[in-house]
RNA sequence: GUGGAUGUAGCUCAAUUGGUUAGAGCAUCGGGUUGUGGUCCCGAGGGUUAUGGGUUCGAGUCCCACCAUCCACCCCA
């Protein structure tokens, strides 16, 4: 039998596992600095908990099974969930705001295609008790610090954002009905992603009426803000209390940005809606600038998530980014850093007889914390040189009867050490 | 889940209209250049041509199925 890995899976091979290590370890070093603290959950969660939040539909993407005691689960699709669960089950007790963060791999039952795997790792930010937009400038924040960290600049990737919550106060001010605004959203998402005919006839069946359609058109095309007042005016609406609300809460994210520096990364667009019914205030994704990737990151904000999974009403907001887009991205800028393993140490010797020292030479250098390898079999030094190299050692020490010999393989320079003097500090001729 | 394209050593690719034991470079391993390195030279291993059927005297090449990958839909938490 020839067995291959799962559909939508990655087998990680050293070189592919250092660029997954590479990318973990700069999500946790810049989660850890923005004052986040790591989190994580099982695997598996019963089904429900995405029933809940997603509804049925979302059963057919995700994997499922009956387990033998007849409960019914899911592998993760994304950690909200979880971190809700969480939160929920310890509300009263946390310090707020909560702001936590997670690696963690997650599943989704889908056709995989560039950019999308069946398993992937995300990172997640989450600040849970704000109902501040200050709060969504942090997110927004943390996800630049990211991407700068890796070697990105403003003019290789954009965070488009908007306001749902304005968006939502503006349909109902074009006299939308609550429930049907969810569906108008639905709609508005597909605006740039589908060809403009399709968009405008998708947008006719749950917009009927011509002067409200152009309206909203009329809202999208804006590229900044007005006044409430002369938004209103503009769109023939009122300019109610949550019109002003929702404009003063987007006018606050956008200083917040000012006051972090990080405005050149960002671009108010009325065409970035999400996909999911829970987000409530500021949304917001992340993209390279030729836009020929998928989206790198998204979030916002989800005011009523924990409440949906029987907590409290308590604000929180928060992004996801993959490992899949943002490894392609980096790899297509070359801003992929050589990650090839190294070595400090290499140790051999050209006299069969010294063996024994080589071994001891290695363990004093690998207790002292210098990582050290050597070859296991006899040969002669000029291949064992040869190894060193292959192992891209900076260092090979020549072990001879009377002294050692550090010899510098990156600028060749060498030099006779006692063994003795070499092995208590070690780190001194290792510069 | 739907549609399209692709599938030959670990990687990148060869293989005349279907015609002998499917080749090369790189990589890997071994050896030599007789004890100081990534060069150079020699050699070896590695493929039931993704897999399974079928047509044919004969299939890497044609047909069908299946698996996987890529692209586009769906979806995007």
């Amino acid at each position: 039998m020839d067995f291959q890995a799962v559909k939508g899976t990655r087998d990680f091979y050293p070189a592919e596992m250092a660029v997954r290590n590479y990318l973990v370890d700069a999500w946790r070093r810049v989660s850890l600095r923005n004052g986040f603290e790591e989190f994580d959950g099982p695997v598996l969660e019963y089904l429900d908990l995405y029933r809940v939040k997603s509804g049925d539909e979302i059963v057919s993407q995700l994997f499922a099974f009956t387990d033998r005691g007849g409960r019914q689960l899911a592998m993760r699709p994304e950690m909200t969930p979880t971190l809700a669960r969480m939160i929920n089950a310890r509300v009263n007790s946390l310090p707020r705001p909560i702001k936590w963060f997670c690696l963690s791999n997650v599943f989704r039952a889908e056709n995989p295609q560039r950019g999308r795997s069946r398993e992937f790792f995300q990172w997640n930010i989450d600040i849970i008790g704000s109902d501040q937009a200050l709060a969504d400038a942090e997110g927004v924040f943390v996800a630049v610090d990211l991407l700068a960290e890796l070697g990105l600049a403003s003019n290789d990737v954009v965070v488009r954002y908007s306001s749902r919550r304005l968006l939502a106060a503006v349909l109902t001010g074009l006299g939308l009905a609550a429930d049907a605004i969810p569906a108008v959203l639905a709609v508005l998402d597909k605006r740039g992603k589908l060809p403009d005919p399709a968009f405008a006839e998708m947008l006719e069946k749950v917009v009927p009426a011509e002067d409200t359609r152009e309206s909203i058109r009329k809202f999208l095309d804006l590229r900044q803000m007005e006044s409430a007042e002369e938004l209103a005016a503009d769109l023939c609406i009122l300019a109610s209390e949550e019109l002003r609300l929702a404009l003063e809460d987007l006018r606050q994210f956008q200083q917040a940005l000012r006051s972090f520096g990080i405005e050149a990364w960002c671009r108010y667009d009325t065409g970035i809606v999400r996909g999911l019914a829970y987000y409530t205030g500021i949304v917001y994704e992340i993209y390279d600038r030729s836009e020929t990737l998928r989206a790198l990151a998204g979030g916002g904000r989800y005011d009523n998530l924990l409440e949906v999974l029987g907590g409290p009403k308590i604000g929180a907001t928060g992004f996801g980014m993959g490992d899949v887009v943002l490894g392609i991205l980096l790899a297509e800028k070359g801003k992929l850093p050589d990650l090839a393993s190294r070595l400090d140490c290499f140790v051999v010797t050209g006299e069969a007889a010294l063996q024994d020292q080589v071994l001891q030479t290695v363990g004093a250098l690998r207790r002292g914390g210098v990582a050290t390898d050597f070859s296991p079999k006899a040969r002669n030094l000029s291949k064992l040189l040869k190894d060193a190299a292959g192992r891209r050692a900076r260092y090979a020490v020549i072990v001879r009867a009377e002294s050692l010999a550090v010899k510098n393989l990156t600028t060749g320079e060498q030099i006779d050490v006692p063994a003795g003097e070499f092995l208590r500090q070690p780190k001194k001729f290792l510069a």
